[in-house]
DNA sequence: TCGCGGCACTAAACCGGTTCACTAAACCGG
DNA sequence: CCGGTTTAGTGAACCGGTTTAGTGCCGCGA
């Protein structure tokens, strides 16, 4: 019976076709529960997300991410699934899941919850993720990318500039964040040619500034959550302040369109009193007026990449060395970024590296 | 064993412990698939798109649903699978799916595979889909929304308004366009105080135009794909004319916004040159300058509703008959729509049902 | 005519849990 | 001290496929 549906050559042809008139003609259908555990296969695989899925998907760069999922996984039959915490907890939603193997985005490499998935059995990938032991690991030049955006600020004669960082949790002070704003926040500082980590930036949660002063540079480094809210709070708080920044970096572009949905309804000109960089690169980013200056990444061939990575790991089983890719970053100068009001540019923005679109 | 990890209160205290110590000091995982199997639910469900992960998720209309859905199934501990169609065919994607139910998503009342799909035995839950028989169905006033659209350009003073359709397949014609967008049609046409069906609109696939010309306004619909590009490639089409209609009206935010663009390309002035008229009201659709005239609908309530009947059915078993749910929608008057140059509007826009924001 | 290899098909073991029927032990009152 | 009843724990059937070993049959060569 199970040969008609799968191995058709093994049986005469006759057979076969009676076999499959009359599972017809009862309308029979086979258990794909069943049949999956014969196989040992789910043909599933999970992409496991930090937060919520409502709150995780109110970021496009999710749908992107998930576009790049599925041009691998549509044409090797694979279906993906979502996997938010479940309860608050990745390693049960980890251990929970039907699939044969998970892609991980986005945890922090001191998850309390990160030992145990690595454990769980199931292949894993990581995406920006700064974990290297294990598993298959795909990332992006988060510094370079980070660290163009400052440089084309300070370029143009930036020298107050705030910095929304990523909130993992709402009340984690600046310097404890996780890898990928650990490393952007970095970059941004290089770019601005201050020394890591000199700066008196002092502990900021949610809605909270550190001021870190350096040279001729100021940096206000906040953090908030990724969402178009996030940045609309973001710039309350900067409005909060004594004098506002002439520029803000922000570390994802649904951020820094919320930043400028609330600099359009405080009567704040971006960019001429407030130029704005964000991170990412989603299709949103050339819906805005002026288009959005922002640092560019791959975010459909990550995805792309993680399933096929992940993908042939479980083929591979587990004679498969972990890999580590690191795609590039750019930054890309659209129209929310100018010198500010009544300031030269003291350098002219240097070409190299730097797209224009 | 079993009971150890389901039926905490059947064994005594310690000799739970006693195998749950065991069990982690051996690593044990017990199989998802296994477990399902015996229990007889996947505890996951499906959402059928009409087509591949790539395309489909190109609209930003689709994560705001999965929000929704995710807001139901989460708290449920229920995983959400996309099902996009396996080489071309949706019954064969539902077939192959491992789910105890299925979203359908913005099925054609008369695609080759929906008999098929009713009668696979699963769960179902249509969305934005005409087909009375057989399952719940969700839905929004799609003929009240483009209505009031087109009222709103009436109003005005548009008499030149082009359509833009949803494109099901590359080239259908404009009069076997399935159920949304036959409704949203004779929606706008009744808006205009056009009688339905009377027009000359002559078949138009993609790109191609027709014309309908009844009293003062002229109607020229066209459809295209859902995304960006389909709506500059509409746009295009209609800079091929001989001369450009005064409004446009599609039938997703993503089309409009691919038509801004266009506009913007083009140097046309939205709204003084081409007003604009979108559908869904994404987040996005204030995201653009100016921010996007549309029609709202509850996409992220109809994702927790369709989810919401889903897991009703898949509980009730098969004593469950079917609901019609119709949610409403409204105008949202934003900056893309303005009396067309030169004109005064000849009626006064009327405030009944018409939102501003 | 007999033996052997190969083909077509069938029967049974297996995947790894859940669940239900059943046994053994504890507990109770009479 | 004993029978009946609850409680704790165990064994086997079951979910519905896949897969492999095995059986019967046929054709071919010796």
């Amino acid at each position: 019976m199970s040969f008609a549906f799968n191995k058709p050559d093994h049986l005469k042809a006759e057979t076969r076709d009676r076999i499959l008139a009359a599972a017809a003609e009862l309308g029979y259908r086979p258990s794909q529960i069943a049949r999956r555990l014969a196989r040992r296969r789910t043909d599933q695989i999970g992409l496991v997300v930090p937060q919520s899925t409502h709150d995780i998907f109110a970021n496009p760069f999710l749908p992107e991410l998930v576009r790049g999922i599925g041009d691998v996984c549509d044409a090797e039959g694979i279906a993906v699934v979502i996997v938010p915490p479940v309860g608050g907890s990745i390693s049960r939603a980890v251990d929970s899941a039907l699939v044969d193997g998970l892609i991980l985005l986005g945890l922090a490499p001191n998850h309390p919850d990160l030992d145990e998935v690595r454990n769980s059995g199931t292949c894993l990938v990581g995406l920006d993720i700064e974990d290297p032991t294990g598993f298959d690991l795909i990332g992006i030049d988060d510094g370079a990318g980070a660290s163009q955006a400052a440089a084309h600020l300070y370029a143009l004669g930036h020298r107050d500039v705030a910095v929304v960082l990523i909130a993992e949790h709402p009340d984690l002070p600046v310097d404890e964040h996780h890898g990928i704003s650990a490393r952007r926040l970095a970059g941004v500082r290089a770019g601005f040619g201050l020394a890591p980590g000199t700066d008196s930036s002092d502990a900021s949660g949610n809605g909270a500034a550190a001021t870190a002063a350096d040279g001729a540079v100021r940096l206000r480094i906040l953090s908030t959550q990724v969402s178009e809210e996030g940045g609309r709070a973001a710039l309350t708080t900067l409005l909060g302040d004594d004098h506002l920044p002439t520029a803000v970096i922000t570390m994802s572009d649904v951020t820094a369109i919320g930043v400028m949905a609330g600099a359009a309804d405080a009567g704040i000109a971006v960019p001429d009193d407030l130029s704005i960089v964000g991170f990412d690169d989603i299709p949103a980013a050339s819906w805005t007026t002026p288009r959005l200056t922002t640092v560019h990444q791959p975010i459909r061939e990550k995805g792309r990449r993680a399933a096929h990575r992940l993908i042939q790991a479980i083929r591979s089983g587990s004679e498969h060395r972990p890999v580590v890719e690191v795609l590039p970053t750019r930054l890309v100068v659209r129209g929310t970024t100018a010198s500010p009001r009544g300031a030269e540019a003291l350098v002219r923005p240097q070409g190299g590296g730097v797209a224009t679109a």
